[in-house]
DNA sequence: GCCAACGTTGGC
DNA sequence: GCCAACGTTGGC
């Protein structure tokens, strides 16, 4: 695999607070992908994710879950400011400027699906079987994808 | 709102 | 380093 071998991660995000219509209507600029407090998701992110790299954008914890669109890495990790503001409910204090413990990426809006594809399809889905989103126990808010498994759900969305 | 399946914390 | 207690995630 080439260095510059595009990477895919699905992504989730509860609607209530941060919805694919509002990473939509930020179609022109870029959005920070804050508040992440995972060690594993955070690896991920600051170890794995380039520039260029490709994201389903996953709704969780509402009526229906289901992948929304696409979504692009546009800026590689660099520290989450939101873990030194106090008055943030990302605050720990166990970050600071000289050692920072949490990082984020900025990521664009690229393009929405024809329509969404949901959790209960992709379980109905045999060739999406090993997806980490429908493994059991697996609640990690940042996953990596292989091609054919993204190329799948966006193949579906189009049917 | 329930609860299973995690992950994290902190006493020992 | 163990593990109980606690907090969180997220589908249902």
């Amino acid at each position: 695999m080439s260095i510059s071998e595009k990477r895919y991660w699905l992504i989730k995000s509860e609607p209530e607070t941060f919805s694919f219509d509002d990473l939509e209507k930020k179609k022109t600029s870029v959005e920070s992908w804050d508040g992440i407090r995972n060690y594993q998701a955070r690896n991920y992110m600051r170890d794995d994710m380039r520039v260029g790299d490709l994201l389903l954008f996953y709704h969780s914890s509402c009526s229906v879950p289901a992948v929304m669109g696409i979504a692009e890495v546009v800026r590689e990790a660099y520290p989450d400011y939101t873990a030194w503001d106090t008055k943030s409910s990302y605050y720990d204090p166990k970050s600071s400027k000289e050692s920072p413990r949490w990082f984020m990426v900025d990521i664009k809006y690229k393009t929405r699906l024809k329509r969404p594809v949901t959790l209960t399809e992709i379980k109905a889905t045999k060739a999406l079987s090993e997806m980490l989103l429908v493994k059991k126990g697996q609640r990690l808010s940042i996953q990596p994808v292989s091609k054919k498994h993204f190329d799948t759900i966006v193949s579906l969305s189009t049917k």
